[in-house]
DNA sequence: GCAATTTGCTTCATCGATTGCGCAACATTG
DNA sequence: CAATGTTGCGCAATCGATGAAGCAAATTGC
């Protein structure tokens, strides 16, 4: 219609409606009552604004209002159910409380993380959600030097509330049905060897623990070569069990669900032996039931964990103590 | 340090640094050398900017220049790679481009779709892109009322140019080798059956033509009780399988990774009968070389989809006829 | 019938960043 | 030394929405 594409503005919308900008604003913004706007006014406005195509514009509403209801996240990567789950339950559970979410994805870059945490801080984003972020305490620092709360999820942080798994537990759970599995199975008794993930990533240390821990109770002995911590890559760990033969019964905690994907190549692999491997990974898909060898998954409780970090937005004495969530072990049957 | 948690101005900083909130603006923007600030003044900004955190309001920038570089993009789901991967390429082209992008997820549901389409309008977002939209051609409509450029992306509309997979032509090399699997392992000739997808939408509607055509092209008649359009729901196809036994050979053209999970779920549970069962996969899924029975799968180029969609923002006269992008077709080794 | 109240709006300053315009101070030219 | 040019910066209007304050008209109270 128009020759210049201009948005329609509540200025546009007032001379239509013969009215003052103000009296739009308030009807669209839903004030109109409180301001004593008659609803013949009220109803003549709307009516224009949707004739129009009326949208407001956001960035002159929050400049001046006070608060901007924008809860940004930022997430490593979308390419497991685990940090895909938790991007859509965040948009959900911030819409439902009446938040606007902004939800990033910054590929496991650090530098790619801080510059990402900024520009949601520039939006004037009221608090900010660090999913697996590598370094949560550089984002906490440059958060709290703009007065905008922070909040770690996946992975702790020391200068902001934290929520995450219970990764020693579950990884002691996991260990423990591997290993029996084995027992029951094959007849064999460990040591399990660990494949994928990062020695310097708090979770990795953590399930790491809970894998010797279980060792230990048993009294076996881990050599030092069977922590094969290949980082997040498939590949990475197909090539560190490349080598590996199972002319002996062979068993795997996997670490992460990228890794189990090297793992299961390496398995689809093998000449001979595949009958004597069985592997459980820590975290879910559900893929993972029909593979063969695989005797559980690990299953983090992305639910809880988010109602914990939405329950410390706006707490300002929140504890600084991570808060560990229990995760879900999921035994499968192996299929021969 | 504060009492008050205000967040840092220009006007703050000007005041710091002994100069005009103008200055410190051009400073901090980079138009400094242009506007001719000294070297001298510029540092000194620079340094109490960094020194107090500053983070630009965007909102009032924003407001003030012609342009918001946000591109906004809705998505339905995070649970399969697919649209993973699309969120996380759309992020990195955009921002490697210059814009900031801003991706949210709608979980099918066609209201929420709308909503969000409408949000993003709200944040001056100089173009949308539906991916996978229910009702496409309703967000057209709003953006070009609100005269934002709009681009659908996976499924098409009319009133907006559209990038999708080239499915009729991807489904029927799907089926084509499902078939021919079909007949050199277990030396039958068919029909398949098709499980999973609406046919209200366009992509089920295509890629059922090309099962369909190839089916022909053999002179292979489909029962109409062999197309099971059960949506997009693991349980759904599996209950739509429950009654099925292989006692003869069976085949499966499978709808979306989805649908897929279903179908595998029927297929680990089945007593007897499963060495007669093939199947492949319009979708692609890392774990799905590894399923028993899986033949081969269908990846959607999204590198390419993503290009062809960044290549048509800002484009005026861009066409209305969907841009069609082939798919990669993944054959695998059937694992007994 | 006149003051007091209520109704239904409008006026205007404001949020923070941007930018065209302009003005001193200093340097250069003839 | 006056005229002209350059450097370095500040002033003030502006983007669109908001809401406190205010004001005229309509209604009520006595």
């Amino acid at each position: 219609m128009e020759k210049v594409t201009k948005r329609t503005t509540i200025y546009d919308l007032a001379e239509l409606a013969d009215a003052s900008p103000s009296a739009v604003s308030s009807v669209l913004n839903g004030t109109w009552e409180k301001r004593r706007i008659s609803k013949k006014l009220a109803e003549r406005v709307l009516k224009i604004a949707e004739e129009q195509g009326y949208a407001v514009n956001v960035q002159a509403s929050l400049l001046r209002r006070e608060r901007s209801n924008i809860v940004g996240m930022i997430v490593p990567k979308y390419d497991n159910r685990y940090f895909g789950e938790i991007a859509e339950q965040f948009e959900v559970m911030a819409r439902a409380k009446g938040f606007f979410p902004v939800v990033t994805c910054t590929q496991r870059d650090p530098e790619l993380e801080f510059e990402a945490a900024k520009e949601l801080i520039s939006y004037q984003a009221e608090c900010l959600i660090s999913t697996g972020a590598t370094d949560p305490d550089r984002i906490s620092a440059f958060c709290s030097a703009s007065g905008v709360q922070s909040i770690n999820l996946d992975l702790p942080g020391k200068d902001a509330p934290s929520v995450i798994s219970d990764n020693y537990s579950a990884a002691k759970e996991l260990t423990k049905l591997i290993l029996n599995r084995c027992e029951e199975e094959l007849g064999w008794s460990g040591p399990l060897r660990f494949v994928g993930g990062r020695l310097a990533d708090h979770n990795t240390a953590a399930r790491l623990e809970g894998f010797m821990s279980e060792h230990r109770d048993r009294s076996i002995s881990v050599p030092d070569s069977y922590v094969m911590a290949t980082g997040y890559s498939a590949e990475k760990a197909a090539i560190a069990l490349g080598s590996l033969t199972p002319d002996r019964p062979t068993g795997l905690f996997v670490n992460s669900t990228i890794s189990l994907e090297g793992v299961v190549k390496w398995y689809s692999e093998l000449q001979s032996g595949a009958e004597k491997v069985r592997y459980g990974c820590f975290d879910w898909d559900p893929f993972g039931a029909f593979l063969p060898g695989n005797v559980g998954m690990v299953e983090q409780d992305v639910t809880i964990m988010l109602n914990k970090a939405f329950e410390l937005i706006g707490d300002a004495d929140a504890p600084t103590e991570p808060i560990l969530v229990p995760c879900r072990l999921r035994p499968f049957h192996v299929i021969a």
